[in-house]
RNA sequence: CGGAGUGUAGCGCAGCCUGGUAGCGCACCUGCUUCGGGAGCAGGGGGGCGGAGGUUCGAAUCCUCUCACUCCGACCA
């Protein structure tokens, strides 16, 4: 992309109204627009970095078997009032009425909707297991948003669904979605702390919280710095392996990680004071066992092998998409702006021209560009007529992990730079060996 | 919802107390000079002050109502 062709409105000042760092830099980086109170206008880079969020749920979700689908984002109160929901939702749940005076709401959540559909259309064990999700916007009516996208209104999330017949096998399915959500954190380049959490109102017995560690998060934590040691690297996962996930699951979650909810000083104590952590976290996803909660009264059954109709075992998981790129964001960023981890960053390379409308520089910048998009590494070239420190402010502040800096000195020497976002390190090589490398940084995220 | 506060140009703000027909910086446009970390000079365009009503010869400034937004708190992915 080309900046003079794109819309990258940046703000050289700060909007009176952002408190924090995440919200701040993405309304200056030109990422999001506020509409209204906790509702925003996702502008083209902000879009970007969400759809990079989504490939890689999905791509993670799919890799566990787990299958994607759509679902409105308004929907009926009767399913709701079959559940008991209805009322007792309260006013977060935002209630609207149609042209013929009938409820409808705009979903802040999906078991109703998955759950009828489900039992309309599964009767059988021999269809289990199952699990289902989608990537959707939810509006929850919160009392008082605040700090952007991190607790808007209006957010974007994934929710998944297990169907399984027993208890056995939703907790596998529980285990599967730790497991695949510790590999999508990790690939987004953040670390996401799985942690034993209280229920609330989504309701089951088993849940667990991922938190992504930042000052500003709203959740005290407590843990055990063995866990933020842990990573998963290449490691494979045969998900349809029980026992090999569940060791996965038990090596996350035997070191102690509770949010202030659960916390327990007691257990806290056993862990070794050098390794006692107390911090706060950002909320980036949860996962949740919850039974037969919504089969039962909204009667998801299927016939087992002895013919008999058993309600059926359920699980609910999510992620918080809108969220996670003001949690990056938190977790990333430096007094000059955002630094993107290689695996969400809108482009993968900024492409600096010093020397706009000389003649060599821009002959070296267009074959690079081209270069660089050939080999999948998306740039976005600074072809604007500016000088080289607003193009350099600019770029260091919307991001990106990598920059090439082209300018009349380097090429007479035959070099172009590249430069870390991350540690401001700079290296002079040739066009080539600057696309080289780079394709060698991204093949691994 | 309780408490506090703010709405004046795209952004950041001044002006309001002590009414006289709107200003500064950045951004934007034109020209010249500049050009490896948010350039300089000169010229220029854009708002009628959140909305409605009132007081007044006259309202951004005073009064009434109203809407929106922000911050602190209780609540939440």
């Amino acid at each position: 992309m080309r900046l003079t062709q794109y819309f990258l409105p940046v703000l050289k000042e700060n909007p009176a109204e952002a408190q924090i760092a995440s919200h701040r830099l993405m309304l200056r980086a030109g990422m999001v627009r506020q509409a209204s109170a906790g509702i925003y206008s996702w502008l083209p880079l902000g879009l970007r970095v969400l759809r990079r969020i989504e490939a890689i749920i999905h791509e993670e979700q799919e890799r566990a078997g787990h299958i994607p689908m759509l679902m409105p984002t308004i929907q009926s109160a009767d399913l709701w009032r079959e559940s008991g929901r209805y009322d007792a939702y309260g006013p977060e749940m935002l209630r609207i009425r149609d042209r013929h005076e009938r409820d409808m709401l705009y979903g802040p959540t999906n078991e109703e909707l998955i759950t009828d559909i489900f039992r309309n259309a599964v009767g059988s064990y021999r269809d289990l297991p199952l699990t289902l999700y989608q990537i959707q916007w939810k509006f929850r009516d919160e009392i008082r948003p605040r700090f952007g996208v991190m607790r808007g209104r209006e957010f974007l999330m994934k929710d998944g669904y297990n169907f399984d017949l027993t208890r056995e096998d939703a907790l596998h399915a529980y285990n599967r979605h730790l497991v695949s959500y510790l590999r999508t954190y990790e690939r987004m380049g953040v670390k996401a702390i799985p942690m034993r959490a209280a229920s609330g109102p989504i309701g089951g017995d088993d849940t667990h919280e991922f938190l992504v560690l930042a000052e500003t998060g709203e959740s005290a934590v407590f843990y055990d710095s063995a866990v933020t040691d842990l990573s998963f690297g290449d490691r494979q996962v045969d998900y349809a392996d029980r026992a090999a996930v569940r060791a996965i699951v038990d090596e996350w979650t035997a070191p102690y990680a509770r949010t202030d909810e659960t916390h327990d000083e007691a257990v806290f104590a056993e862990v070794p004071a050098e390794r006692r952590r107390e911090g706060r976290g950002i909320e980036v996803g949860q996962i949740f066992y919850f039974g037969t909660k919504y089969s039962e009264p909204m009667k998801a059954v299927v016939v087992n092998e002895a013919g008999e109709r058993v309600p059926v075992h359920m699980g609910s998981h999510g992620i918080g998409v809108s969220r996670l790129v003001g949690a990056i964001i938190e977790a990333s960023h430096d007094e000059r702006g955002i630094i993107w981890p290689e695996g969400v960053t809108p482009f993968r390379v900024g492409l600096v021209n010093l020397k706009q409308g000389d003649a060599g520089a821009d002959a070296a910048c267009e074959s690079l560009y081209a270069e660089l998009a050939r080999a999948g590494l998306e740039p976005l070239y600074d072809d604007r007529d500016e000088r080289a420190g607003a193009k350099f402010a600019t770029m260091d502040l919307i991001g990106l992990p990598w920059r090439i800096t082209v300018g009349p000195r380097g090429l007479a020497k035959g070099v172009v730079e590249l430069t870390s976002r991350r540690t401001g390190e700079s290296e002079e090589m040739s066009a080539a060996a600057a696309v080289e490398r780079l394709s060698g940084i991204y093949a691994r995220v």
